[in-house]
DNA sequence: CGGGCGAAGTTGGCTGACCAACTTGACCAC
DNA sequence: GTGGTCAAGTTGGTCAGCCAACTTCGCCCG
């Protein structure tokens, strides 16, 4: 039943970064053919074993694939039965939720930037904890308006610890990405905690992005380690209402969101 | 060694329905081991295959755990070296995303909640396409003020598919907890896809809620399915600043989160 | 015609094994 | 010292196989 496409081992991989990993390109090749409707909108995906003859790999790699999708939102997974399709595809990707400029970019929109100011400093007790540095240590600190085809949406705020903050200090002041900059210079960022509330606009806010003193924006915080765990960045965005939404997805198998009491730091 | 606990196969185990698989079981024991500060604040975790024999299991095992625990923020994980302890816990659950009433109690919070109307009516395109109903089938509407230990936070209006709203139309009015009534009675839920963003009260929010119209407020919006991966509701939670907050855990393994433009339904 | 039972199909979970890729640190040559 | 090389240690990835738990569906019996 159903045309097995028999001569069609496995191969290219097309775009995306061809993930070396076999089961990269399965979770790819999948999510391709979910997202073309290969499946039905609810319809059930094949046997993981009918995957892992038509791939040829073992059945523990057509997990692994699977397993990838799942943590994504887009197939069911329950003993007993066939997985499910959920949902069509989800933009997704780590780099658009760290840079500001890779996310612009992937819209389509012309991302934009103003440093403010930039001043070195004695961290205080806070931001000690943070970036997990030394009492007394100086940290690199950034003010920067960030704009979406020349029109003002977001506020952002860094502070970086001192093995960071020096290159960005030494980066020129039109530079639109300070992240890909510093991937090239040898900082990742593999690992990111986020939080999500609402503030109020203060002095600088308002003037920066044209709203009245008090409007509300919302923020996002986020504490970024490179991948030996060693913090890069901690940063506090403010946007404009109506510019941005954020999106989770969780399941019973993969939760990464959370909601807290807002008694935070 | 150390396998202890011979006589308690699986069971009870506190809140958190502790998993009768093993991987679970290691996974929730290094978890404990994390946050109890073990293994230090940025230690390295012991290598696989000592966890392996440790634990006396394989350490394709150990390896499920740990990638519970890598999904979670807990730790790093690259190739060449030990893993690194990133931070101490987090509360996650799924649960407690989910139901207000399990996240409000596990904060130590009294949840209450009151429902101010129930109705039933035709689904609207919008609703139809969430739902996935066929035109014309009938929801059931709720709105619901929530309260901790008295005080009102959050205002939640639902929309329901038949097969669950007949459930809803039943239950009391002073029912605190609608999900784990709906539990009771077959509905599961499973996965959620969540959208967070910043709106302004109307009137019913501010009546309720106490604060002027046009004040903002944090808005979840949520779709969530059931095992089978049909629609079991389509809600949306406006919440009063400084309640809560939203927090996630990202990686370049695994990313769940994204950020949208807000041109969205 | 309805309901219960059982078999087939399917995913969850676990094991043991193997190799590749990468990191780290020690050692050695310059 | 300085720098390069090498070996050991560790995680990533893949395979093949086995059993348990669960869902579904058809069949049979009352």
């Amino acid at each position: 039943m159903q045309q097995d496409e028999p001569g069609r081992p496995e191969e290219q991989a097309t775009a995306t970064e061809a993930g070396g990993a076999l089961y990269r390109r399965v979770a790819a090749d999948l999510r391709e053919a979910i997202s073309t409707g290969a499946y039905g909108e609810a319809g059930r995906l094949p046997a993981e074993g009918a995957l892992a003859e038509q791939y040829g790999v073992s059945r523990g790699t057509v997990r692994q694939a699977l397993a990838v999708l799942r943590a994504d939102g887009l197939v069911t997974s329950r003993r007993g039965t066939r997985r499910v399709v959920l949902g069509n595809a989800r933009v997704q990707s780590f780099s658009e939720l760290l840079s500001f400029t890779h996310w612009a970019r992937s819209m389509g929109e012309e991302p934009g930037g103003r440093l403010e100011s930039l001043l070195r400093r004695p961290a205080d007790a806070a931001e000690c904890e943070q970036l997990r540095l030394e009492p007394g240590a100086e940290v690199y600190v950034t003010l920067r308006l960030r704009t979406l085809s020349g029109a003002p949406v977001m506020v952002e705020r860094t502070i970086y610890p001192p093995h960071v903050g020096v290159l960005v200090a030494q980066l020129p002041a039109d530079v639109v990405s300070h992240t890909e900059h510093l991937r090239e210079h040898g900082i990742l960022f593999t690992d990111a905690d986020h939080t999500i509330d609402v503030v109020t606009a203060n002095g600088d806010d308002a003037r920066l992005l044209g709203c009245r003193r008090g409007a509300p924006l919302l923020r996002e915080r986020r504490r970024t380690t490179d991948p030996t765990g060693r913090p890069v960045e901690w940063s506090q965005d403010r946007y404009l209402p109506g510019t941005v939404a954020f999106s989770v997805h969780n399941s019973l198998a993969t939760s990464a969101l959370s909601r807290h009491a807002r008694a935070d730091d």
